[in-house]
RNA sequence: GCGGGCGUCGCCAAGUGGUUAAGGCAGCGGCUUGUGGCGCCGCUAUUCGGGGGUUCGAAUCCCCUCGCUCGCCCCA
């Protein structure tokens, strides 16, 4: 009988790592909350049309990493693989739009059928946000700043933010004739990945990683030469913008990103540390899209940050700096208290105690082995707690429990007596004391 | 999808054809039937990711397969 295991390339997030998703989550939501962005919910599964004509038949998530199925009606499904498209779907479907601008933020699995390695697994993680009606450079900066404000309270270091303006469809489609004319006469000297892109996708070549192919392009014809004057000042506009909000970023125009929806500014925030996969949050402005996706003609912008991508950057940035942002959100919580107890009455009148000091919002461990005292002070404190509550049968015949400090550099060494007595049927002035120890730690 | 590396207990590992698969950490029990952080003692892999094969004999060699990992590709 073999084992059974998660698919390939499905992850699972154990007890050891759930904090360090919660204390993410709650800061970003917060972050959300502030600027007054709303959650939107939207199915994981959406039909394999919506992301074909979202995101682009040519593109490599739509032509090669979707999971993609048939179900009982012999509809063809997909689990999906980005968060944007779903989120335009369902805005329009459910008038969203007709409401004015709408501010989303959605969090959640997204799939992609790729080969895993350091920082890309089938099943991933991403939040993000939208910004539906909103056309304004000013957005751009807005939404960009988000994400840079959100990743620097997170606490993670040595971040890039790379922008780059696509401009609009016709300087797009003025670049791409150009661009094509051109590099197809000197197809011979391009890599064979960019060479099979010059009919379907031509606009990826500029970022390919081949080195031959890169000293070609530096003779081929630029984008931002095609660029109209509006989407040229629109791009120095969300430039000011980002320097009036003191985000510092790069200019590249070599950036032009994997999904056919974006207009105008696309940006990426990266870092070194991820290796191959280095992108931690990116995005862009796609004002064609809810229009291509049967909705009114509306501008929009967003990003995605990949969860899994952040916490490699958060618990890298914990070893640095022990004692930073990052690092605390890392560490988990230690009990206020661990029960040793034994003997029947001592363990039914513990269970009733754990149940009146959580219901305080103390965080309590019960020892439930009814083992050895040794045993029971020996996993307290391993648990780190900073007080144990003892409990025996002793306690239950006067009536009075004992409370100890299991923190030497609170109360002194463990030679001293650090025990207090106190009344089982009178847990006000146990509380207290315990509240007063945890300004401490 | 393509190329390289790897896979021995929950974790870190030694072992590269020969009778019982080191060790450390963690866990559990004891020394100490009521007091922790130290120490000592004991227990914890019929089995080396899985399946086949070669051999008198395999964790060690061969084949297949699964998974992890690094790079390519792509993206979060």
């Amino acid at each position: 009988m073999s084992q059974l295991k998660s698919l390939r390339g499905m992850v699972d997030v154990l007890p050891s790592e759930t904090h360090i998703w919660q204390a993410i989550e709650a800061i970003a939501y917060s972050h959300f909350r502030r600027a007054g962005i709303s959650e939107i919910r939207t199915p994981i599964l959406e039909s394999t049309e919506l992301f074909a004509r979202g995101i682009g038949e040519e593109t490599d998530v739509v032509g090669k990493e979707m999971y993609s199925f048939l179900d009982r009606g012999e509809r063809s499904c997909t689990l999906r693989p980005e968060g944007t498209a779903s989120v335009v779907r369902a805005a329009i479907e459910n008038g969203l739009l007709n409401k004015g601008a709408q501010k989303l933020w959605y969090a959640g699995p997204m799939f992609r059928y790729e080969r895993p390695q350091a920082g890309r697994q089938r099943q991933f993680h991403q939040i993000g946000i939208e910004f539906l009606g909103l056309g304004n450079s000013r957005n751009d900066a807005e939404v960009i700043g988000i994400a840079w404000n959100l990743l620097k309270d997170l606490g993670v270091q040595g971040l890039v933010l790379e922008i780059n303006s696509l401009g609009n469809n016709e300087d797009r489609k003025e670049f791409r004739s150009k661009f094509v004319a051109w590099i197809e006469s000197h197809i011979e000297e391009l890599d064979n990945d960019s060479r099979k892109r010059v009919r379907s996708n031509p606009l990826r070549i500029i970022d390919s990683k081949d080195k031959g192919t890169q000293s070609l392009l530096a003779h081929a014809p630029k984008l931002k030469d095609s660029l109209s004057e509006e989407s040229k000042t629109r791009f120095s506009n969300v430039q000011k913008y980002l320097k009036d909000l003191d985000i510092p970023f790069k200019i590249n125009n070599n950036l032009v990103r994997g999904l056919d929806y974006y207009d105008h500014t696309a940006f990426e925030i990266t870092s070194h540390q991820l290796g191959a996969q280095a992108t931690v949050c990116g995005g862009g402005r796609y004002n064609r899209l809810i229009n291509q996706l049967g909705g009114p003609s509306t501008p929009a912008i967003g990003w995605a940050i990949g969860l899994e991508r952040l916490i490699l950057l958060i618990k890298n940035a914990s070893k640095d700096d022990p004692k930073g942002k990052a690092a605390h959100l890392i560490e988990q919580k230690k009990p206020d208290i661990y029960i040793v107890n034994r003997g029947n009455e001592a363990e039914r009148k513990a269970l009733v105690l754990s149940q009146h000091l959580r219901s305080a919002g103390l965080k309590v461990e019960l020892d439930y082995s009814s083992s050895a005292f040794g045993k029971q002070f020996k996993r307290a404190d391993r648990s780190g707690a900073i007080w144990a509550l003892v409990l025996g049968d002793e306690e239950i015949s006067t009536g009075q429990g004992r409370l100890k400090c299991l923190k030497e550099e609170y109360f002194g060494d463990k030679s001293k007596n650090n025990e207090k007595l106190f009344n089982l049927d009178d847990l006000e002035s146990l509380i207290t004391e315990i509240d007063q120890s945890k300004k401490l730690n």
